[in-house]
DNA sequence: AAGCCCATCCGAA
DNA sequence: TTCGGATGGGCTT
């Protein structure tokens, strides 16, 4: 059983899913349809329940941490589903910092797979976990924004909302 | 087991 | 600026 809540936030639509184990998607879109049918799309074969979110035990703590963010992520359980691959890869993107950004080959090298750059690259466009999971921290070696799940203009917003010092 | 997809990278023209 | 080859994990057949 998977339940979800959903909102509005600064960057559009917001859908938070947890399972037992911890939170296990968060995303952002237009629309409540499209968060709803990727989730559908994602977890296939388990069922869904939609919660208010006032009931929802992650929901409000997430939204909190979108409108104001703060240097270091809320202490959440985090539900990561996937193959061990992918949580290498995971687990080194909740190392970058804020404000930081690191390339694909970089990530990759940090993940300990140095030749596997399109791998690592879809291992990030895997993880379904927004924000929490700062996959939008990871850009193309050229400087180019490179992909994003959500939209590649949500990731120039919190790229440009977290860069510290602008440069003139 | 084979084939296709992909949020990349780098060198060459 | 475009182009093509190298690359490796995941998913479907």
């Amino acid at each position: 059983m998977i339940c979800y809540s959903m909102g509005s936030c600064a960057l559009g639509q917001l859908l938070v899913a947890w399972s037992d184990r911890g939170i296990c998607a968060v995303g952002l879109a237009d629309t409540p349809d499209q968060l709803i049918l990727s989730l559908q799309a994602d977890f296939a074969d388990h069922p869904l329940q939609k919660i208010d979110p006032a009931s929802s035990p992650y929901f409000s703590t997430v939204h909190r941490f979108i409108e104001v963010p703060s240097a270091s992520p809320p202490d959440l359980p985090l539900d990561l589903m996937g193959t061990a691959f992918q949580q290498r890869v995971w687990q080194a993107l909740t190392d970058i910092l804020p404000g930081q950004t690191l390339s694909y080959a970089q990530l990759a090298r940090n993940a300990g797979k140095p030749s596997a750059i399109r791998a690592v690259a879809n291992a990030c466009g895997a993880n379904r976990i927004a924000i929490l999971v700062p996959c939008h921290r990871v850009v193309r070696s050229d400087g180019t924004p490179g992909g994003y799940r959500w939209g590649a203009d949500r990731k120039q917003t919190l790229l440009a909302r977290e860069a510290t010092t602008p440069d003139h």
